[in-house]
DNA sequence: AAGGAAGAAAACATCGGATGATTGTGCGCA
DNA sequence: TGCGCACAATCATCCGATGTTTTCTTCCTT
């Protein structure tokens, strides 16, 4: 598919305006913008047109525009932009899947090594709370949610928030691909109990490679059963 | 700064329903959509609100509107869609330039490791060829240029689209710091130097340490000089 | 004096209708 | 067969109006 320069519209031109004054710091989050009216005389369209380009920014988390209120930028925090990638990340094919499981790979290989080296007693604390819960769960979902919270504690303790947006954001695709292989509790505690004792005697090599092992395990299940998340849903009512 | 929540108005429900169709297939790559007024009509809402809901779609990568021919579905490539959170990078504070560089460097020992596990005998020759230019830089942008192809030829090998767009867009800080850093060039040579060595020898511990003190020396610099990021460009024309 | 209710004002959300600009297709001619 | 032109299709933009939601102001009650 070729794909085709996009033009200089009026209204990607009053986008292109708004964004370069954040990025010259004369807007700043939380600033109110004039009102739709005026903000349209100010740069040269119609007030339709603005509209267009107030809904690309919302829909970027650059914008926030309330009825009744007024239009705000956002607090243009990347952790929060990286949100509007969800969709990107649940419409991947089989192979972007797998590349989104590699990227996840790394990450939790890193966030399990930091936590190795760096993780203070009360973190550690956390963990065990958390991995306590994980073997007590009764139920698929209540496993998944522990086993999610773990990842997320982990992601925490090494205190990067967009590095934690990133994992939660591809980490999608690897919880479809679970709920398909249907991997069983005593088997994921086990995973999760390496990675806390490589955590807890602060040896990051073993807590890597505990973390390799776990999230390899679904990795090459997708790799071997691609057609698996091909399933696509029921359509909605409405049909084009 | 307190977020509000996302209205249920007429054009989110229409992003919400195109989206649902992609998710479900009945939508996929390439297709296009009926004009405008059928496709409002469908959808329940007036031509200008669905011009609204296409134009948010649009920056999000999902749709392309092509005037005088039709509206089509993207290739939903998401190493593409990555590309929209570029603006998000480029307004980021100190604190987030700093996390955004933990990332880089996260991305590029894992790349760094994969190349020398797996690099091929052609590869190689690439990264020394590049390597070869970059030595004989003649201009600050020149080296620049020539450090950020060594990169991405790296990426490359490491094989994941998603991942060499992931690392360009957090390379985009990492670019300005180095612009105020003015590190010279034997320095760079000298350090890429390394990282080549341990990837020729295949000792991937070695390629990966040499490539943290390649990302860690402008890491560093940038937690110690917070300040030289908060430069300000002049603003443009029209101010508000 | 403080809190709640009601109404007005402010501002976005949506609609309908019209014209302008661009792209693709089909036809005619060299 | 290739190029140019005209036309149709469709998005891009504008204008004017009404609807809906939020915030602010005023008044009343405790």
């Amino acid at each position: 598919m070729e794909v085709r320069r996009m033009s200089n519209s009026k209204v990607d031109l009053a986008i292109s305006l708004v964004q370069e004054l954040i990025r010259s710091g004369e807007l700043r989050p939380g600033d109110r913008l004039p009102v739709e009216a005026e903000l349209a005389a100010q740069l040269g369209l119609s007030r339709n047109s603005l509209r267009e380009a107030v809904r690309a920014m919302q829909a970027m988390r650059i914008l926030e525009a309330r009825q009744g209120d007024g239009t705000y930028i956002s607090d243009l925090d990347p952790a929060r932009m990286i949100e509007t990638l969800r969709f990107a990340v649940d419409v991947s094919g089989p192979q972007a899947v797998i590349w989104f499981l590699e990227i996840r790979r790394m990450i939790e290989l890193h966030i399990a090594g930091i936590a190795a080296a760096k993780r203070s007693e009360a973190e550690l604390e956390r963990l065990n709370a958390c991995h306590r819960e994980l073997s007590q769960a009764a139920s698929f979902d209540a496993m998944m949610e522990a086993d999610t919270r773990f990842h997320v504690i982990l992601a925490e303790i090494a205190g990067n928030p967009i590095l934690t947006s990133l994992l939660e954001l591809v980490s999608g695709p690897t919880v479809r691909a679970r709920v398909w292989r249907q991997q069983d509790l005593a088997e994921v505690c086990a995973e999760h109990a390496q990675v806390l004792a490589g955590i807890a005697a602060r040896d990051v090599d073993a807590a890597k490679h505990a973390m390799w092992t776990h999230i390899s395990g679904v990795l090459n299940w997708v790799v071997a059963h691609p057609e698996e998340l091909e399933t696509p849903k029921s359509p909605p009512g409405s049909s084009i």
